[in-house]
DNA sequence: GGAGCTTCAATTTTT
DNA sequence: TTGAAGCTCC
């Protein structure tokens, strides 16, 4: 029992409450994983049967970490007659892992290969390029990203194809949108993508839902097994996944959700944090436990969030606290451009870390964006100091690995469409882009997928040159031969016979000599197929056989953050705020403090959407433990020229008690005079000192109202980005001088001018990016 | 069919 | 600045 005893008394309340609808409201750092894992624990020591236990999360991260901490409760031998060992049966995952095995076990009910491929993004995405292509439609109109996010969101609301294009009022909406086509994309998609035995992301949770609803059977089947369901970062899930969750919950409603409305910052995927606030109307006789005691961050952190978060209009009332130090106050540092900021920000690690004795991975650097992680690096790498950086380009989504797994998935499912359009001519085999696309197109045709084509070309003809035909007949027969070894060779062998029969590995051997990056990508497959030995041994240890497909089942489920780590883990950790969630560090640094690139001006529409953003700072800040520091940079050098910014609102909401802004360095706080070119004579003048030539300091935020770009400041306060424009202005842009607006078209974000220039004709250019100055006559 | 060159456009977060 | 797409020439 002594495991209970660690908990606080609400905590205790919530762990101990197993039966019935239950909501736990977990404020940031207040043990919420600590609860659901003991509560876990609890249940199997009351006798509960960890294989009736469901758990979902977001995260593969969160997933692991959860088995990890059962495992050693287990071990305390707190679980009575479920032991540790048991606690192997429990269904722990994320809701895409968890359902897309269910739904390979279910797959022929509606219609699916067991070994149905998940296409990534970058699939998805691909697919809907050549759909849009064959449909003939403008690329620029119907972005594929565009359309993707537009399908994405009808999924996600359980709309499939045939009910979007039978909805007047969606059609009438993307008409309105100029994007009337929107609907035939999505049916073909939807046909394309079932004709290849092929899911994406969104499908995993909507096939799901269609699984259950259509086969009553199945969802009682699944409502007898998952008896009890815990849900993690319940403020995250979109409406597909709060229906599912319904269903499976709906025969004994033990279900749990927990989670914290202040971190709701998922909404751009679909999440709906009304799904929080709805859950008393659902189960109206549900249980609400609040944990709000923090055990994470100083006063002053805890203290600095809560004022920010406090503005937002859409949240749960709750009193985080804590019986923690005061600690410092928020550092605050102001830097004229963005490769200062990463030089200041290190220098400023490495302090602490000499002060503190601290160790590197006591220190995280957040930003809003992926991309900010460059000046980091580069004063990282100056300073020889260890660092990782998460996100970005994931292993598993490198080019040389996905053109070897797309062997792979074109072995365990020969009609995967994308998969084959990527290897079919790599490495070279001459079948060029021509027959490709006519083969594609045939196939589409006669309705066909692609792979029945291919091998049927008698009873399918096509209009393509005997050479080539014969060239993908063969490659055919090669794909055949891989398959024939699926059952006969495990993962590892297959694996390699097919790296080196497919002709990649020497392909990218041969390339090794050519530089650094092709080494690295020969590395990669070579831990590809390492990954292969010790997945086939980790198999094999417990007398399974390791089959290629299976290894297969969730690597399109793997991120970056998913990769083991190496045996060092002391570096300093660099991420998005959005994959910081759930995490802690004793010193956070919180940078890019900037408007329009936190919040993201495309986060700027709406209130709702600004809260958002506004959440997405909260959940930074209360990251830290110790020390939070906060940065941002005057100028910033993005897509070839240098944009000048102002700080932050989120700066100026906290309450100024909670702050403490450094004094300028060396080579600050100059003010730029207007007419000055800004980003020239301020990126020479690291000479390794870092003290000295103190010029006088304007307060911080006084550059911003001077600044060189009318487009982006209209006076004081006022920080929209937009200067109204009219047809005749006269405007002058960076490269073509001096012109005159003839046309203005678009809203918002896409809002774009056409302008005559006397040197260069007319250019149409979007009024977010050319950054034009209006000029008198 | 494919390599190499030129042109053009581009900003978020991720399972 | 980066990356993708289009175009030219072999």
């Amino acid at each position: 029992m002594s495991y209970l005893d660690e908990l606080n008394q609400s905590q205790r309340a919530a762990v101990e409450n197993i039966y019935g609808p239950t909501m736990v409201i977990a404020g940031a750092g207040s043990g919420k994983t600590r609860v659901l894992t003991y509560r876990i624990a609890y249940m199997m020591e009351q006798g509960i049967d960890p294989y009736n236990i469901l758990a979902l999360t977001f995260t593969n991260k969160a997933a692991k970490e959860m088995q990890e901490r059962i495992a050693k409760i287990g071990a305390s031998g707190a679980m009575g007659y479920y032991g540790a060992s048991e606690a192997k049966h429990l269904t722990m995952g994320t809701f895409h892992s968890v359902f897309s095995r269910v739904l390979r076990f279910n797959a022929e009910r509606i219609g699916y290969p067991i070994n149905f491929t998940i296409y990534d993004t970058q699939d998805s995405k691909s697919l809907l390029k050549d759909i849009i292509k064959e449909l003939k439609l403008d690329d620029k109109v119907y972005k594929p990203s565009m359309v993707l996010n537009r399908i994405s969101a009808a999924k996600n609301n359980l709309i499939s194809a045939d009910e979007y294009l039978a909805n007047d009022e969606i059609l009438a909406e993307d008409r309105m949108a100029r994007r009337p086509e929107l609907a035939r994309i999505f049916k073909a998609y939807s046909e394309r993508c079932f004709k290849a035995g092929a899911m994406d992301f969104d499908d995993l949770l909507y096939k799901m839902y269609v699984l259950l609803r259509d086969f009553p059977d199945v969802l009682g089947y699944y409502q007898q097994k998952f008896q009890y369901i815990l849900v993690d970062e319940y403020q995250d899930t979109n409406f597909a996944q709060y229906t599912i969750v319904k269903m499976l919950a709906a025969a004994y409603e033990n279900i749990c959700v927990v989670g914290d409305d202040a971190q709701s910052i998922y909404s751009f995927r679909g999440a709906n944090i009304q799904n929080i606030f709805n859950f008393k109307v659902d189960y109206p006789d549900f249980k609400l436990f609040k944990l709000e005691q923090n055990y994470r961050s100083t006063k002053n952190i805890v203290d600095a969030a809560n004022s920010v978060i406090a503005r937002n209009v859409d949240q749960i009332k709750k009193e985080v606290w804590t019986e923690n130090g005061e600690g410092q106050l928020l550092n605050v540092i102001r830097t004229l451009t963005d490769n200062e900021e990463g030089k200041q920000i290190v220098n400023r690690l490495y302090d602490i870390k000499t002060q503190e004795g601290a160790e590197y991975s006591d220190f995280a650097i957040l930003y809003r964006t992926n991309k900010q992680s460059r000046s980091f690096e580069e004063a990282l790498r100056k300073m020889n100091i260890p660092y990782k950086i998460y996100g970005g380009i994931s292993f598993y989504q490198r080019k040389e690995i996905k053109d070897l797994l797309a062997y792979f998935r074109l072995t365990s499912n020969h009609r995967d469409e994308e998969a084959f359009k990527r290897v079919i001519n790599y490495p070279k085999r001459g079948i060029g882009k021509t027959t490709i696309e006519t083969i594609v197109i045939a196939s589409t045709n006669y309705g066909i997928p692609i792979w029945d084509l291919i091998t049927n070309f008698q009873q399918y003809p096509v209009q393509i040159n005997n050479s080539a035909r014969l060239k993908i007949e063969e490659f055919a027969t090669m794909i055949k031969s891989f398959a024939a070894q699926l059952d006969k060779l495990n993962a590892y062998e297959l694996g390699q016979h097919i790296a080196k029969s497919s002709g990649i590995l020497k392909e990218l051997y041969d390339e090794k000599e050519k530089g650094p990056e092709e080494v690295e990508r020969y590395q990669n497959i070579e831990a590809l197929i390492g990954g292969l030995k010790e997945f086939t041994d980790s198999k094999e240890e417990v007398d399974e056989f390791a089959s290629l497909s299976e290894f297969m089942l969730d690597v399109a489920l793997l991120t970056d953050a998913d990769t083991t780590d190496a045996d060092d883990k002391n570096y300093v950790s660099l991420m998005t705020i959005h994959s910081s969630k759930g995490l802690e560090f004793p010193h956070v640094f919180l940078v890019g403090l900037e408007e329009n690139l936190f919040p993201s001006q495309m986060a700027l529409q709406s209130r709702t959407e600004t809260e958002e953003e506004r959440r997405l700072f909260y959940v930074a800040v209360t990251r830290a433990m110790k020390s939070c520091t906060l940065s941002y940079a005057a100028t910033r050098f993005q897509w070839g020229s240098v944009t000048s910014s102002e700080s932050s609102r989120f700066i100026d909401e906290i309450d100024a008690k909670f702050l403490h802004h450094e004094a300028p360095q060396r080579g600050q706080g100059r003010s730029l005079s207007s007419g000055m070119s800004v980003g020239r004579g301020f990126g020479g003048t690291g000479n390794g000192l870092n003290k000295s030539l103190n010029t006088p300091t304007p307060s911080p935020h006084s550059i911003s109202q001077r600044n060189l770009k009318p487009l982006s400041s209209a006076g004081d306060g006022d920080k929209s980005t937009t200067t109204e424009y009219k047809v005749g202005y006269n405007v002058l842009h960076e490269r073509f001088g001096k012109g005159k607006i003839t046309k203005l078209e678009g809203q918002g974000p896409d809002k774009k001018a056409t302008i005559f220039f006397p040197h260069h004709g007319a250019k149409t250019l979007l009024l977010r990016f050319a950054n034009l100055t209006v000029v008198e006559e």
